[in-house]
DNA sequence: CCCGTCC
DNA sequence: TCCTCTGCCTCAAGACGGG
DNA sequence: TGAGGCAGAGGAT
């Protein structure tokens, strides 16, 4: 998923769009997070190998069924209404036909790997067996279900996206549904959200925030220029031109000003070749007009107790001190924030505006330095 | 801070 | 000959708290 | 999946 490379761009020629933010910042504010990436990355984090009885170790409750997903989101959640951030966790819906390609290709990597994993197991390798595994993960509905019934449970809307959740995420953004975007994926940029935060996962390290705008206007983009150049760096939605980065992506869209005139030069030009089905047009049209629902009515209550209780002690086996802790938490964060906090922040906010000489390089093959 | 545990 | 750029590889991906 | 490191192709000089 994603646009290759895209982050890397954004640094090296729009770094005024990237922000550090204390989470402070966003108290108040209402928070799109696409779902289905998190509880991927929830449940790949917590499959190891535990290196002192060496097993390969996942959650799960008594009847054997991933519970990560449910814990990573609680305590995200927790996180966010501690901090006064209303969350919105968005679902991905039924994908759109043009990402079947990409599908297919994904579901192929995984059966790959799932060969090689269960090879890995016969012959009792514990560290290729968490390699493969990781490769090889299944998010099934009745997960998500569990995931939703939970978010639910604690009184957090759930939005089912009717396609793709970073659209989605992206359109409730642009109709003022939400502030910004939650997610580790650039895809909600591409389809226009103001504001996308990353880094909901550290503690320690403060929230990047990517501004839409001053992306467009650090690239001198229009907004329809950077979807076209974001479908000649690679989306999930249509092949990719061979031999074709981020900077000659980048400089194409300059020159040509846009997908159209580039193709035709590119075609010319004879450099390059363009792949047999390389539906530009498609994928954009995707991209600025998605199938998105944003007659959205968001309520954030309290918590059901007996509900999460029952949940989340009983049937997924979270022992009882864990979720009583978590309804306090729960419990605690429902006053209003901190006056102080809110007036303070603004004085504090840590602008990283990177100087030219801390920019890494965009490429760093042949330049060799000699380490200090 | 490190590393084992959470389910 | 240099160096820019892409592509292929590998690896890691969460969060908490006790010691 | 994506992000960083490394190798090599092929324009740029």
């Amino acid at each position: 998923m994603g646009i290759k490379q895209l982050m890397h761009l954004i640094n090296e020629k729009a770094s005024a769009a990237v922000r550090k933010m204390p989470i402070e910042r966003y108290s108040g504010q209402i928070v799109a997070c696409d779902a289905s990436m998190a509880i991927y990355q929830f449940i790949a984090a917590t499959q190891y190998s535990s290196h002192t009885n060496n097993n390969y170790v996942q959650l799960t409750d008594a009847d054997g069924n991933l519970t990560a997903h449910l814990v990573g989101l609680l305590n995200r959640t927790i996180l966010f209404l501690e901090h006064h951030i209303k969350p919105v966790w968005v679902f991905d819906g039924k994908p759109p036909t043009l990402k079947e390609g990409e599908l297919k290709r994904r579901k192929a990597a995984k059966e790959e790997a799932k060969e090689q994993m269960d090879m890995a197991k016969e012959e009792g390798k514990t560290e290729e067996i968490e390699k493969f595994g990781k490769r090889n993960l299944r998010v099934t509905p009745e997960m998500m279900e569990d995931a939703k019934f939970l978010i639910r449970a604690l009184g957090v809307p759930v939005v089912e996206a009717p396609s793709e959740a970073e659209a989605q995420c992206a359109a409730m953004v642009k109709a003022g549904k939400a502030h910004a975007v939650g997610s580790e994926d650039m895809d909600s940029l591409t389809f226009g959200a103001n504001y996308l935060l990353r880094g909901f996962n550290s503690k320690k390290e403060p929230i990047t925030e990517i501004s839409y705008k001053d992306v467009l206007e650090g690239l001198g983009l229009s907004s329809e220029q950077f979807i076209d150049m974001c479908i000649l760096l690679g989306c999930d939605y249509t092949e990719h031109i061979e031999g074709v980065g981020p900077a000659t992506g980048y400089n194409l869209i300059k020159q040509h000003e846009n997908i159209d005139v580039a193709v035709e030069a590119i075609k010319e030009n004879k450099k390059y070749r363009i792949p047999e089905h390389f539906d530009y047009l498609a994928a954009k049209g995707l991209f600025l007009d998605p199938e998105v629902n944003t007659d959205l009515e968001l309520n954030w209550t309290s918590c059901n107790e007996t509900e999460l209780t029952e949940f989340l002690v009983e049937k997924k086996g979270f022992s009882a001190k864990r979720v009583e802790d978590a309804i306090a938490k729960l419990k605690k964060s429902h006053g209003k924030p901190a006056q102080m906090v809110l007036e303070n922040f603004f004085g504090k906010a840590v602008i990283t505006k990177r100087k030219v000489s801390e920019v890494k390089p965009m490429k760093k093959t042949s330049q060799r330095k000699s380490k200090k």
